[in-house]
DNA sequence: ATGCGACTGGAACACTGTTCCATGAGCCCA
DNA sequence: TGGGCTCATGGAACAGTGTTCCAGTCGCAT
């Protein structure tokens, strides 16, 4: 992996040594459990029974940590699409395929999102840019429309994972979920019609409409844009 | 405003009285001057000349601040928008007149990006879909394919806009930009061109790219597609 | 004039990321 | 075998944060 840094370490130490490895899982674990705000070094301390200066040996900061937990995260999503049955798809699959896996993998790991739109030129975000960008020469974009083409593909997706990651801090239930729902389309319902028309007839298809389908819709229709040009 | 809590205050105590208005003004005087970090309740305090616990009797808390501060500067922009030479022209002009100030106003203010994409549901983001989603009809979607178009567009919006904010949080100075994607083509192109052939491609394209021009590309890319669905 | 509620300023609290350093484990060479 | 010497560790200390708490002050209605 072009990617990681260069690791000489043959097993050093006791088994339990700490790694950045070791430290990244344990991160993922808690960020997973119980979200973004409950990952501090003291937590992460106790969690590896060490203490914190143990931890600035392997990682350079709090930021370096997210990126590779998100990294980690990512990665695994990218190489599960590509080796799935996706590989020799049609180019059009394949795009919808990594963006749904990078969806999926949001919905349930939200700190990713979070950490996708806040670091840029990052890790994680040149392997979903290089996985849907050299799908686009089969799809037949023009060369010098690819980068526009990809980088409007991972902007939508970066976008509602951001999103996504915005509604999971606030409601960790999914009851919660719905039930803030529907007091947005309360809400929205209220608005002026003559002034808000727009959010005050949307407000009830608010309610019932799926993430994960207005997601794929949404890449549709870039999709059918990007086509369209051709 | 259908947006803003009722308010009766008509001017009481000193005329420098501390208001949630005044308060948000210093906020993003703040923001613009030195950046997201350097707004702090001590900093805020020191400006208006007062404590914390003042600030505090008129705004709930830190995110209620932000909020607030990211929902004036769209506010404004919407009604420049709208009231500008735009308002009657083709509805297509209008969607992209609306989301080219939107991206200004974050390029102008990036902390605004960052507060878009941490808080959805927000009063400001209501405002932009409110101004995409009701030119929609105009241009002829069904009613039934108007919210994914219009969720659609401003996802993207956010995706950038989030993008925008975190690189702008990484380097102040225009030249540092450059000297940064610099080192991130450089970075790209020594990618490995048989597992990573776009991103070691499109490197080059990196350092002369426009975002503001490519992030009117994206824009056109879904309206074409919205279109060619009609 | 006086009481009362709206408002103020700043001290105190709990908690954060990060730094610093005294100590220990394992290895290499004499 | 024993001494260095580096890699690695754990935890105390630091600077700074958002937030709470509360003793006051001011202006108005009575």
């Amino acid at each position: 992996m072009v990617l990681m840094a260069t690791r000489t370490q043959r097993t050093k130490r006791r088994t339990d040594a700490l790694s950045k490895e070791r430290i990244v899982e344990a991160a993922i674990e808690i960020l997973d459990a119980d979200g973004e705000s409950a990952l501090t070094f003291r937590a992460l301390s106790a969690r590896l029974a060490t203490g914190s200066g143990a931890i600035y040996w392997h990682v350079a900061n709090k930021d370096d940590l997210l990126a590779a937990a998100a990294n980690d995260v990512i990665a695994r999503v990218m190489t599960g699409v590509v080796s799935g049955a996706v590989s020799g798809a049609e180019p059009q699959e394949a795009i919808r395929a990594i963006a749904i896996g990078v969806f999926d993998a949001i919905d349930a790991h939200p700190w990713v999102g979070t950490q996708l739109s806040r670091e840029p030129w990052q890790s994680a975000m040149v392997q979903i840019f290089e996985g849907i960008g050299g799908r686009l020469p089969a799809l037949g974009v023009p060369a010098r429309a690819q980068f526009d083409a990809a980088s409007a593909l991972v902007n939508y997706i970066l976008g509602v994972a951001g999103q996504n990651a915005a509604n999971a801090r606030l409601h960790t239930q999914e009851s919660d979920r719905t039930a803030f729902l529907g007091t947005v389309a309360a809400r929205w319902v209220q608005f002026d019609p003559a002034e808000y028309p727009f959010v005050h007839q949307v407000a009830t298809q608010l309610i019932e409409h799926d993430d994960r389908e207005q997601f794929l819709a949404g890449i549709d229709l870039i999709l059918a844009g990007i086509g369209s040009a051709r």
